[in-house]
DNA sequence: CTGAAAGCGCTTACAG
DNA sequence: CTGAAAGCGCTTACAG
């Protein structure tokens, strides 16, 4: 492998002329700027990343920290990996991809070891271990998710709130008065998945703020159960007319169980999910949903996180954000006016 | 952040025997071990990646090379991820994530930059780009999908032409005559996804073999057509007592298909799909299907790699091996006798 | 406009 | 059993 050292020799100056040819720091002259470009392309250099790394400090590395849990297939995981990767590399850096069990011992590894210049927490919980890690650290952090404790770190994530609100006000404004809302399994609430229920309380809330009434409950633990939980719902509600989900799984059940039930999406029910464009396109759902844009939010948050790791001195005065993505109703159709 | 010379100081000993205790490669003194120990404690210290890596030239670091596309979901691409990444993690090393669309020049930078110790290249299309970069490079490399040319790397690979076989095998046991086999989208294939034609091929040739008649289709350009696509089939073909479906989407979407048509696997239908079994259950998939072992090729993948990398000289005259998985079929009941 | 030199934080022969 | 020193391949003040 072709070091610095043989680039300057072939091209017959110092290291330090190669180095700042490349990094063009400083003028040189054309015709040594000619010489150099000659050898790197010569000799098919490419710089050493660890040894530039330790001689500024500095990985061009981002940490990406993903949870991963045996009863989640998370198909929204990939839409955040791509989000986040594609926009690192944009700005002109590497991502690592931390799926250890253990997050915060993964965390304080890469941190401390100075794999990486920042990182990005996926799936953040509101009591997340991880988050304590990252606020002793001195490589700065952004999270999808919202946890309790937001001190020092930036916080993006889709407004669950608003968009329990948006599901119910759509839907009342439509005349329907007796709604269903079938969220995530509870298992995903007991780890911390508090979008659940922030979601939830707030379409509750909601609903009483308007007069609807509304029946909520949990996904199946095993979502192989997702279909028959569906006509449970529907059994025990018959006067409900419009059916909200926060649950993947459910929405690629439900179009065999209306159609088993002879029941049709508006015209016997309506229906509202959350979820993303991508899933709804790959698996065809035909119904109108709430938009969680993952890639945006992985987006935003590896925006936020260069600008800090860049920004140096000046980025650690500025204050830290919480920006709660307002969210955005996709209407395909699947709801109309009250029968 | 401390270093090791402020461990060597703390502890009273010099630079080096730090290094050999934490490394473990020298014997040390009880009293020397412990001072060191207590001193790296003390300082909370971890040695710093990028030196380390600068003076062993090795990162622990592998690459991981996914292709995506905008007309793709790939559910399965998760479960690639979760088997390199556990298993990397497993034997010591870390994962870089490149996902950018150009993935011959992201290749070429990784490994020319010496930012990881290896490669995984997951998708590999028949005639793969990567893969000559690959070829050139001084780092080994272990590939997912089968290419054209084989030579210097490792590849593994679902045996798709045994599962469309076992496909055709099965049903025709099973006294159907008539099958259809419904295919992933044609642009998969036309960008280079083998694997498609490689089941489809092996299909045919098993059911004219076995005096089968088999109807073969890609998937819509848009997923969402996917469920007209299979009541097309269905129309177009009323005597075939047998589905195959080698298309994600076409799996999810046939419940409510079926349901439509009044038609019940496998009394009214037969139907066997390809694809893995996280798949099958996060979507409540009833169907039996050949499992494609996502996790398992990641995890069989990074072993082979590793075990490159470490064995050096020894491992670079090994060698190189064409694993194609024997596919298992899950009987989940979707199949029975031709009625 | 260019170069010699120090330094980043490790590891590992070499020496005792 | 332990240490002083060289070296990994870069970058960047410092000097001219």
């Amino acid at each position: 492998m072709a070091t610095i050292g043989d680039v300057a020799r072939v091209a017959g100056v110092s290291r330090s002329t190669v180095s700042y040819a490349l990094s063009g720091k400083r003028s040189l002259s054309e015709d040594v700027r000619g010489r150099v470009a000659a050898a790197v392309e010569q000799l098919g250099y490419t710089p050493n990343a660890g040894a530039r790394a330790l001689a500024t400090s500095q990985t061009k590395v981002l940490g990406l920290l993903a949870q991963f849990y045996d009863d989640e297939f998370a198909p929204a995981m990939m839409q955040y990996f791509l989000g986040v990767s594609n926009t690192a590399r944009a700005l002109g850096y590497d991502v690592l991809l931390i799926s250890e069990p253990d997050g915060p011992a993964a965390l304080e590894r890469v941190l401390s070891s100075r794999m990486v210049d920042g990182v990005v927490l996926l799936n953040v919980a509101e009591q997340d271990a991880r988050v304590p890690v990252l606020q002793q650290a001195s490589q700065p952090g952004a999270l999808v998710g919202l946890p309790a404790d937001c001190r020092g770190v930036d916080v993006f994530d889709l407004d669950f709130e608003e968009a329990g609100r948006l599901m119910v006000e759509h839907l009342h404004r439509l005349g329907h008065r007796e709604l269903v809302l079938l969220s995530q399994p509870e298992h995903v609430v007991e780890r911390g998945g508090a979008y659940v229920w922030r979601l939830q309380d707030a379409a509750r809330e909601e609903a009483v703020r308007r007069g609807v009434v509304l029946h909520t409950a949990y996904g199946p633990p095993d979502q192989a159960d997702v279909s028959q939980r569906i006509h449970e719902l529907l059994d025990a509600h018959p006067g409900a007319t419009g059916l909200l989900l926060n649950n993947e799984a459910a929405g690629t059940a439900l179009p065999s169980v209306l159609s088993a039930r002879g029941l049709r999406a508006p015209d016997d029910l309506s229906v509202v999910g959350r979820w993303s464009s991508q899933f709804a396109q790959y698996f065809c759902l035909p119904y109108s949903f709430v938009e969680s844009a993952p890639d945006r939010l992985g987006r935003m948050a590896v925006r936020q996180l260069v600008k800090r790791i860049e920004n140096g001195a000046a980025a650690a005065s500025e204050p830290h954000v919480v920006r709660l993505v307002s969210p955005v109703l996709d209407d395909r159709g699947s709801t109309s006016r009250r029968p």
